[in-house]
DNA sequence: TCGACCATCGGGACTTACCCTGATGGCACC
DNA sequence: GGTGCCATCAGGGTAAGTCCCGATGGTCGA
């Protein structure tokens, strides 16, 4: 049996997802808590250690990602499916970003809402239709890319260097930690400043952040 | 019936991967293409135009990357699910980066496919349970948290001279911009410096960078 | 063996960043 | 009508970055 807490603060909203949960067919979902709020949620969810829960995203006292922060730093395992009628992708990316395995609308129909808390409960990701699309597209948007070209134009030790400026490190750190001395660290920043056709290291920190190489 | 492409370089694997596909109760699946290379595949899908590319991810002449852009540039809008041995999470990044919607094991067992397929062709994100987590957290890692708490106790044209720091700019070029005076800017850097607790701005556009505000 | 490239240093000069103290006027809140 | 916060600016100082000039030794390939 799959044990789940539902999170909702409408009670009618709690009965109707608990109903389509515990009288499908073939069942093997258990609710085990429920609660309105965030704070009760936490507690409720902290009790009883659920292993699935059904959270709605917008609760009086805050939100679904600040249930799962307040279980999370309690040490509860338990995976999470946020459950709303906003997909607003805000506030699906917030939720995600806290941790949640899976969002879907209410407009999602009885089986499949079971369906979806068996594949959260097996560790797998699932998404309303709408939603899996931009999220994928924010989750591919967000990844560096692979080729740099005028980084081949460094050499291992100035690419070193490079990374380290970046970073906000003055010369003299950067030269303590590759064991240089300072005037060295300056040659190859002069170098890669030539090369990138930068002007100061300020410039390269924005072009590194641009080129995600921090 | 979803009309499904079948590529990789087996065709062994082709051959079972179909008969799960169309053999099984209810199946609603149809396979109207074949290949095993990358140019085979490009060819096979732009000609069958299928909803659903079930796709290997190493072919001998390439990746399944390389497919589904070659297909994309051709206009086509199959959508892809990928299909491999490997689990690395470079694969399975790179593959989802190009724009595959789902990617699962060969581990898979039948049912579990069509289910796949079915999800994949209704837009929905379908990962192998062990995928799942390491996407999402690459996921939720690579996106902006939407609140940054320390930047609220800057005042707005701090917020202002801050970005252009961490763009780079040079304090005279700040003050050009704003029609300032260099010590102003002075100013506004220092108390930026000092609510984020940072010592210069070298290590401002690294934080700026890490919190995407560039 | 010689030349090309690289990593390693040094001196010196100039510019820029950063900090400190202190000042002015505007604006809002009580 | 203070009191506080903000934006604006100044002088003067230390530290750091940037760019010149140069030098040495190592490796690798023609």
């Amino acid at each position: 049996m799959i044990r789940v807490a539902l999170i909702d603060d409408h009670a009618l909203v709690r009965a109707g997802v608990r109903g389509e949960l515990e009288e499908s067919e073939n069942s093997d979902v258990e609710v085990v808590a429920e609660a309105g709020t965030v704070a009760d949620a936490i507690d409720a969810i902290v009790r009883s250690k659920p292993d699935v829960v059904v959270c709605d995203v917008h609760l009086p006292d805050g939100t679904a990602a600040d249930v799962i922060a307040g279980v999370v730093e309690r040490g509860v395992t338990s995976r999470f499916l946020a459950l709303s009628v906003s997909d607003a992708a805000t506030d699906v990316i917030h939720v995600i970003r806290s941790g949640a395995r899976g969002y879907v609308t209410k407009a999602i129909e009885g089986p499949d809402l079971v369906n979806a808390v068996r594949r959260v409960n097996d560790g797998d990701a699932v998404f309303s239709p709408r939603l899996a699309g931009f999220v994928l597209d924010a989750f591919s948007a967000n990844l560096e890319s692979p080729g740099n070209p005028e980084l081949d134009e460094l050499t291992a030790r100035e690419q070193e260097v490079m990374r380290l400026l970046a970073r906000g490190y003055a010369y003299k750190e950067i030269a303590r930690r590759l064991s240089i001395s300072i005037k060295t660290v300056e040659s190859h920043a002069s170098a890669v400043l030539r090369k990138l056709q930068l002007s100061s290291r300020n410039e390269l920190a924005a072009w590194a952040a641009n080129r995600k190489l921090v």
